[in-house]
DNA sequence: TCATTTCCATATATTGGACGGATGCCGGCG
DNA sequence: CGCCGGCATCCGTCCAATATATGGAAATGA
């Protein structure tokens, strides 16, 4: 025989009512079947647990001790398969975020992840930030679970990718620029002499695709400056007059000495922000903090 | 369906091995009940707890937080089995002893409970002092275990005694006492004229009845003084010059101030000394202590 | 002292479920 | 594209956990 939790059961059961026939009742099953089972576990235990006494059954020194061994097995017992559900439904567990870095500085990216931490407490966040390319293969890879980047037309099949906001892009100019002032949106064309900076295309089809066609709508071909691998470098580079670029209009908030922003005038240059993760077999983690950021999306649209 | 501890020894395997059929092989029995056990554990669990891969099994979220929490349960069984053994040998647990006042001065009493504590080292002992009397009324009622003590024939009859020793009975005097001194074995007639000191007969008949048998056997009716409770306050009425008495000779070694021992001359009376435990149900710990002390009288008598 | 009650053990029948064997399906790999 | 490793499903078998019925021992009370 092999020893069950069903023997643990029983045998606390009777402990614990001190009577073979009132713990039969509690357990639900008949009195002889009890009999037999703790004779069975005594045989296993290879000791006698109880002693039969005239008015019911008593611990001996063997069953106190083993008592002291298994009581606690039966919760031990739910509370892991407690613990399990609340990982299967996302409440605790670790969740990979990856943000792109032009999203970092949007506020509803950080307003995102406090909602999530809000709503999921004991989840162990993991967030990196890497350009929405890499962004893409860690998730496609398992590395990440989910990610707030920037989409464009050549992402994976396999992700699924929900849209967040689409921002407009502003234009980011050297401070002595002659078009650096101005209170009414700037007309792209005033910039086509003027260098224009982005990130390499292998790390960011996005807002590249985005800045090249806004110029491109307005009737000029842009000539590209020195290519910056991240978008605190092109704001360095711009206030180095290397050249202007077009951003997403949240890095406006960003004070940097020797840049100046200003909005553009329509047609409107804009970009997508959203959120992705894997279609087959998301973790229920990732489709938590989706809709977390759902929710602060709604929020501040709405 | 209830969750068995089966359950888990076959969810550790597969979890360990990250393959049904090897796990299966380990655990001796086929693949597709091990398949079907585990799926039953999943739809008891609520989630799943494997991803079915093509190499293989590996663990969900859920399933590692259901590892983390049964993963010592069958250890944890196994060392509840284990402790209940050690306790039904007699190798853990409490036990009560009981020792009658001239008994503790005996040097085989100290020696056997260090032979007993040195071979359970895991056994709490409780030590009580008392009367013969007392002793006995507490093994029958199951307050003590076992007991060192002088045996009478009105003991018990659902108690062993296993004699542990033959003690000849000295003769206390107060110094002053003109047979104080004096190499050579007393003869008790010398001292028919003085009060005897004895305890009251009823905290412990053997050596009251051993005194006056030994006066008697020498032909006359010992003159009986203040009775005193336990053997110490006897020997101070001894000192105080309020009469004799009849001691185990094992308390000629104490040095008390004002008294004086001397040996009988034959017959020369005997009390005896015995350890006692229940017939009936006695418990592997007091066997245990009866055995450590019949090992050391062994060695002290062989 | 005898009847009654209480409680545990035993005997036997039944049924649920754990297991084994055969087979099917899927994905990876040569 | 066929083979192979691996898990799921189907089905028959057998063990064992349970229920029912009964017996025996000890305490209780008349």
């Amino acid at each position: 025989m092999v020893m069950e939790l069903r023997h643990i059961r029983y045998f606390l059961a009777v402990a614990e009512e001190g009577n073979f026939t009132r713990a039969a009742a509690r357990l639900g099953i008949g009195q002889p079947p009890l009999s037999s089972q703790i004779k069975d576990l005594e045989r296993e235990v290879g000791a006698q647990l109880f002693h039969r006494v005239a008015h019911g059954a008593e611990l001996t020194e063997a069953g106190r001790a083993f008592r002291a061994g298994v009581a606690t097995m039966p919760d031990q017992a739910t509370v892991a398969i407690r613990s399990a559900r609340r990982a299967a439904s996302g409440e605790t567990g670790q969740l990979g975020v990856g943000l792109t870095g032009t999203a970092a500085f949007n506020p509803l990216v950080p307003a995102a992840i406090r909602a999530f931490r809000r709503a999921y407490p004991d989840v162990e966040l993991r967030i990196e930030e890497a350009s929405s390319f890499v962004l893409l293969s860690s998730l496609v890879e398992g590395r990440l679970d989910v990610a707030i980047l920037r989409p464009a037309e050549s992402d994976p099949q396999d992700l699924r990718e929900e849209s967040l906001m689409e921002e407009p892009l502003v234009a980011a100019l050297p401070a002595g620029h002659p078009e650096a002032r101005g209170a009414e949106p700037l007309d792209l064309t005033r910039l086509k002499e003027d260098p224009l900076i982005l990130t390499p295309r292998s790390v960011g089809t996005s807002l590249h695709d985005a800045a090249l066609a806004a110029c491109r709508a307005v009737g000029f071909e842009p000539r590209l400056g020195q290519p910056a691998p991240q978008i605190a470098s092109i704001l360095s580079l711009v206030a180095a007059e290397f050249g202007v670029s077009l951003v997403p209009a949240s890095l406006g908030q960003l004070n940097v000495p020797g840049v100046a922003f200003r909005t553009v005038r329509a047609p409107e240059p804009r970009v997508g922000l959203v959120v992705a993760y894997r279609k087959d077999r998301p973790p229920q983690l990732a489709l938590n903090f989706a809709k977390a950021a759902r929710a602060v999306r709604a929020r501040v649209t709405g």
